[in-house]
DNA sequence: GATCTATTGATACTGAGTATCATATGTGGT
DNA sequence: ACCACATATGATACTCAGTATCAATAGATC
C-alpha cells in the first residue's frame, strides 16, 4: 500500500475523494497494463459503486500528471500503464502483459536524424516495443 | 491516377470490385493521414452508395498488405496513412496532417539495446514522430 | 454466358468514451 | 467542529468507431 499516486494527486492540488482513493489503490495493485474496462470490472466486482465516468475521468487526470501512460496495443485497443512521470518508453510482453520502462536508449539521436532528413521540427514521439519476457 | 493500390490488391489475389476501385482511388487522391470516417464521408459526398462495413473491410485488407498503416494520433484517434509496404516509420505534421516516411534511422540499435537491458525478446516496435513541417 | 464463390450493403449490435446535471462530498476558513 | 462552496460524483443518455449477420449481388474462371 504505497499510495504514491494518491500523494502525487495531492501535490497536483485535486481533491482526494473516496472514489479516487479506491481506484488508485486498485491500479497500484495491478500488474502490467490494463484497460479502462478492466478497472471498471475490478471496481464492480468489489461493489464499490463507482461510475463509469469517474473511471475515465481519473485515468485522464492520472495521464495528465504522467502517472499513467496510455498506449495502443498491436490489436488497436487502448491500455494504460502505471509509470514514473519522466520521459521514457514501454516494453510490453505480448504473452503476459507485463511492462517494463526503458529510458532513452538513443532515441534522441534517431529523432534528430529524422528531423535533419525531413526538415520537420519534431515535438513529440512515441515508441512502443512489443515482445516476450 | 496511378492505381498502385489496385495493382497490389490484384497481386494479393482478391477481387477487383467496384467499391474497391472507387475507394482506393479516393485514398490515393488524399494527402496525409485520414480516418475511416473521413473516407466514408468522401464516399458519401459523391453518392457512391458504399457501405460502412465495406470501408472498414478495405482498410483492414490494405493494412494486411502493408499498403496502409494504422497509426494512433496523440489525441487517441486512429488514422491511416497510405505507404510503401516496407518497414519504416511515420512523421506526422500536427498542423496540416502531412506525413512523411522515415526509414530505420538507427532504431534497430535502440531496440537491440533495450532487449539487452531487459532480457525481453523484442518482436515488434512502433515509432511515431509528431512535429511541424 | 453460366456458375460459383467472394464481396457487398442494410441492419442491428457492441463497447469505448463523453455530455449533462442534480446530488453529494472534500477542503479551507472561521 | 462547523459552514460554505467549489469540485467531484454517479445515473442516464448519448455519440461514434468498429463488428456480426445475412440475403442479395457481382467478379473471376471456365
Amino acid at each position: 500500500m504505497t499510495e504514491e499516486m494518491l500523494d502525487a494527486l495531492d501535490r497536483a492540488g485535486v481533491r482526494l475523494t473516496g472514489p479516487r482513493r479506491k481506484l488508485t489503490a486498485l491500479i497500484e495493485r495491478r500488474e502490467g497494463h490494463f484497460t479502462a474496462a478492466d478497472l471498471l470490472k475490478d471496481a464492480g466486482r468489489r461493489r464499490m459503486g463507482i461510475g463509469r465516468a469517474t473511471v475515465f475521468r481519473l485515468l485522464e487526470l492520472l495521464s495528465e500528471q504522467g502517472l499513467v501512460e496510455r498506449i495502443d496495443l498491436p490489436d488497436g485497443t487502448h491500455a494504460y500503464i502505471p509509470c514514473e512521470p519522466t520521459h521514457h518508453h514501454h516494453l510490453v510482453c505480448l504473452n503476459c502483459g507485463a511492462t517494463t520502462d526503458v529510458d532513452d536508449c538513443g532515441i534522441a539521436a534517431v529523432t534528430r536524424e529524422a528531423a535533419r532528413r525531413t526538415g520537420f521540427k519534431i515535438e513529440q514521439h512515441r515508441l512502443e516495443l512489443f515482445g516476450r519476457c
